[in-house]
DNA sequence: TATTGTTATACTCTATAACTATA
DNA sequence: TATAGTTATAGAGTATAACAATA
């Protein structure tokens, strides 16, 4: 069977990204999170530290770009920032226990959102799906840049 | 079976649509299209024409935003923009020959580099994942937004 | 009055350069 | 000298407002 017509990859997978992104701002929102705040709480995961340059790196941020976040969300006690002891100049980043509640809420949240754009997919082509897009995205995120 | 730990579906979606992106850079540039250029091709597909708003509805972009793309098209002899008689206002924007084998090869290159992406996947796991990345996309531009 | 195409302006997001304090 | 964190500046990309021509 030959692959069907289909628009080019990225022409699919923008627009979707997109879509999904506009539908999670509400969820964040909710929680009084921005996108950022989100993937730097995602990027802090469980291991207990980083420095702030690390943690931009793992979400693919730049560390400029960071800075705001991380006062914003240390400010309202849902990470810490503790000097290294054996590195002055470096911070080590964790999530307090509020910030991974937070967290977990809004990831609970956001996965129910998807549900309304998986559930066009008969199960047994969900699981390929993910799986293949999993595939793809470890594939890509490995990549040196 | 219970569906895998991943990662979230817009943080998994979002990298690959700007990593697919990327690799069309160069693949366009060799034809020295623009992103853009290459949508406005891509957007007159073979119906003959098209107003300037509803072509820019068409590929989701901003009426002020491809007015100087079409400027370039047009200089460059791959677009035509006749005055339609029926309305002095609108412009019946069409493709050219030079601009259908223009867009042509451009996706041809763009297909091929595609593959390095979906060589990745098993053949039957491939074609479910277009498949269904295929009717998650129509369904949502098929959105009033 | 509404709409097409256009230009000019403002705004958002991101990256770059420059500074400090440590090493 | 090199690096972590920070701040301020400049750049790219986009949308908003305003305009002339036509309906």
């Amino acid at each position: 069977m030959p692959e069907a017509k289909r628009p080019d990859l990225a022409a699919m997978m923008a627009p979707l990204a997109r879509a999904l992104t506009a539908a999670e701002l509400p969820v964040l929102e909710r929680h009084d999170l921005t996108m950022w705040g989100y993937a730097v709480l995602l990027g802090l995961g469980d291991q207990p530290v980083y420095t702030q340059a690390a943690l931009a790196k793992a979400i693919r941020a730049d560390k400029t770009r960071i800075i705001g976040v991380l006062d914003d969300l240390q400010q309202r006690g849902l990470i810490r920032r503790d000097p290294d002891p054996a590195d002055r100049r470096a911070r080590l980043v964790s999530l307090t226990p509020a910030g991974r509640t937070t967290r977990d809420r809004a990831q609970r949240e956001i996965r129910e959102q998807e549900e309304i754009l998986l559930a066009q997919l008969p199960a047994a082509d969900r699981r390929t799906f993910l799986r293949c897009l999993q595939t793809l995205w470890a594939s890509n995120t490995d990549r040196p840049d």
